[in-house]
RNA sequence: CGCGGGGUGGAGCAGCCCGGUAGCUCGUCAGGCUCAUAACCUGAAGGUCAGAGGUUCAAAUCCUCUCCCCGCAC
């Protein structure tokens, strides 16, 4: 099918390589434009653009679609169908209804739960122990279209959001190409989404990032896993600032906040429950194990931080 | 030129401000203690102090440049 594939990040990276592979004639990729960031704020070009560069796709980087002249463009491409993972823009009614079977994204949750920027870490954060990809057809509203295919995938203990996304990420590039196919043949029903369930995955913000240790110890590890390792969940002591990315619970009790073990292994306690911290990084340091993390920083059992 | 931290025996760090020939924790190896041990004791090996220049009688330590890693911001 003749198609424009839109994405940003590395998560619709695989999808639009599936697309290429299934022979789908990709008429442009549409992405954020490249931005200053990273050390030193450098002009940086999305994960998507990169990879169409290598692949010689057209690549075209607008603002918004709100001119005449953008949307113009989107329809001369005679397109098929648009397929949107990770855009980042909103796409208004008249660049929705251009492709002649509209645009399909694909969306890392089990909608309705899920909708809107960070489903992968909410996901985690909230201790679901199952997620998925949906594919749907989208609506002006925020992710709330009819949902044509979708794939289950269980959240495992030891997830993180790195873990989960990638495997995610590859779910869905499988996914892309079997809803392309089943579109081509009609074969696709749609199915509204439920009015019930529906939560919304907002972004999150540094400050949420940071460690609550009055939560129970299960709250404390879906939180450090959801956030590892980016943005990275984190506490502070003497002013340093720790990153916790990687835990598990771990057995234990005391007041909130005060370490337990800090030898072999850190344990924390938490409102209820303990929390191991396995894989640590300090503020210009490196990611380090729990053990390594100790001989170089001083925690000692007994102390609250 | 967005702000900032860091590169010191295999690992993690201290020492750098106030130059004077390298220290701590762990690991490794050998021996001892022990029913035994990842515990304890004794000893040993192992470092061009990221790299290149410069200042100095003398530089891990001061100055300049380069390379690499990371936090914030995004």
């Amino acid at each position: 099918m003749r198609l424009a594939f839109m994405g940003t990040p590395d998560f619709a990276v695989p999808v639009l390589s599936e697309l290429l592979a299934a022979g789908h004639d990709i008429a442009a990729v549409y992405t954020r434009a490249a931005q200053p960031t990273g050390r030193g704020r450098k002009l940086t070009p999305s994960p998507v653009q990169t990879f169409a560069e290598l692949n010689s796709i057209e690549i075209r980087t607008p603002k918004n679609f709100k001119s005449e002249t953008e949307r113009a463009a989107f329809s001369a491409l005679n397109l098929d169908v648009a397929i949107v993972v990770a855009y980042g823009l909103i796409l208004p009614q008249a660049v929705l209804n251009a492709p002649a079977h509209g645009c399909l994204n694909l969306h890392a949750s089990r909608l309705p739960r899920w909708r809107g920027a960070a489903p992968i870490q909410r996901a985690i954060m909230a201790g679901d122990k199952l997620t998925g990809v949906d594919v749907m057809r989208m609506e002006t509203g925020l992710d709330t279209g009819p949902v044509l295919l979708s794939e289950t995938v269980e959240i495992k203990p030891a997830d993180t959001f790195q873990t989960l996304h990638d495997r995610l990420s590859h779910v869905a590039a499988q996914l892309a190409p079997r809803a392309l196919a089943a579109l081509e043949r009609d074969a696709l029903g749609e199915k509204i989404q439920p009015e019930q369930g529906i939560t919304y995955a907002h972004k999150i913000s540094p400050e949420e990032a940071k460690i609550d240790w009055s939560k129970p110890a299960s709250d404390v590890d879906c939180h450090i896993r959801g956030l590892s390792p980016f943005p990275g969940a984190w506490f502070e002591v003497d002013g340093a600032r720790i990153k916790a990315l990687f835990s598990r619970v771990s057995d234990g009790a005391g007041a909130s906040g005060t370490i337990l073990q800090a030898d072999e292994k850190l344990t924390i306690a938490c409102g209820d429950g303990a929390v191991e911290l396995v894989q640590l990084q300090r503020a210009g340091k490196r990611a380090q194990p729990a053990k390594e993390f100790l001989r170089g920083f001083d925690l000692v059992a007994g102390r609250s931080i």
